[in-house]
DNA sequence: GTCTATATGATGATAGAC
DNA sequence: GTCTATCATCATATAGAC
């Protein structure tokens, strides 16, 4: 019987502790207004053992990015749509997703900071949204399998509008608009659809 | 006859290629990354100048921010609206309101890098964005008049949603995405309500 | 108002003891 | 692997000559 050595917090993973750290206040405060030192105290560790794992700060946030990677956990928000309704299952695709984004606000005001200046996560946010595009797509699709008549290319549109609905709500808004506007969002996306509703 | 100062240049004025600099290095490198040394580089001035004028270089942004306000001229675009079709002038408004957007490319950027830490500016921030949610819907209902008898709260909620597309394909989308998408969203948009298009 | 020179402090990173 | 002490650099901001 071989050791796990993948539980949550290894005896004392100093690395990880430094991990958590610097992703908190990278997003708290951002990537430059964040100072080393501050990590080291957060993560209740020696400033110089930062340097020991890491082998400069750029290359800690490269770290964070990479080992916590929002992409997965959000695409398999998508996946968990295994309702008849289409109503009710694009619903419940927005609640999860703007609750996954919710839940990852650290990662994704990184995102949101750096994607402007750094090139390599401009890339990595770009490539994400037109997967989940594209995922969403394929869902609505599937949803209205049989109930609808519309072509792709209109799915794929009303895709993009539900997602670039999701981000503005989820990362940017703040604090939350009226109540009941996801659900009124979901209406005027299915509005236009020829739905055979009668279920 | 008196002089005009309020050429687009005067003569010597320090001050305004100070802003001009730190506008333009704000935007591009974000505040903390950028130093003062840097902008007074930029401007052509000494680097002890730039605190002649600003007491800080944190008094150094919030002028940038409120002498070159964007709230002003993105709420006129909503006032161009002078088209009697539905489809067209949401078009023009979209397309309008996304080039202006862009041309404001550096202080959208500086609006989306700092309000995740600076209060005043994420309050500036929220405050547009429900200015202009109502500004849009009061438009779009205006288009609609008699055209249409969809409530109040439906045309709220499209508004937003209209909004929200625009915010992340102005703001956040790069590069541009599929060319007709604008022109599909406003269908969507348009989609569900009870038109009477018959011009 | 403009510019030079510089104070003062903090930052990322290193060296080396344990 | 962990920690202390410290270096070299560069930041914001100031003092004061012109």
């Amino acid at each position: 019987m071989t050791i796990d050595n993948t539980k949550e917090l290894p005896p004392e993973e100093a690395r990880t502790r430094i991990l958590n750290a610097a992703q908190t206040l990278f997003a708290a405060h951002g990537f430059n207004a964040t100072t080393t030192k501050a990590i080291a105290e957060a993560a209740g560790v020696p400033g110089g053992l930062i340097f020991y794992y890491f082998p400069s700060k750029k290359a800690l946030l490269a770290s964070v990015l990479k080992e916590r990677n929002v992409l997965i956990e959000l695409s398999t928000v998508v996946e968990t749509l295994r309702v008849s309704d289409p109503r009710t299952a694009l619903m419940t695709l927005a609640v999860h997703y703007i609750e996954s984004l919710r839940q990852h606000r650290e990662l994704t005001a990184i995102l949101l900071r750096e994607f402007l200046s750094h090139r390599e996560i401009a890339e990595q946010f770009h490539a994400l949204r037109e997967e989940h595009v594209a995922l969403i797509a394929s869902s609505i699709q599937k949803l209205l399998q049989g109930k609808c008549t519309s072509p792709a290319q209109q799915i794929q549109a009303r895709a993009r509008t539900f997602l670039y609905n999701l981000i503005v709500i989820g990362i940017i808004e703040e604090p939350p608009a009226p109540p009941h506007f996801i659900e009124e969002m979901v209406d005027i996306l299915l509005g236009g659809l020829q739905l055979s509703v009668n279920a």
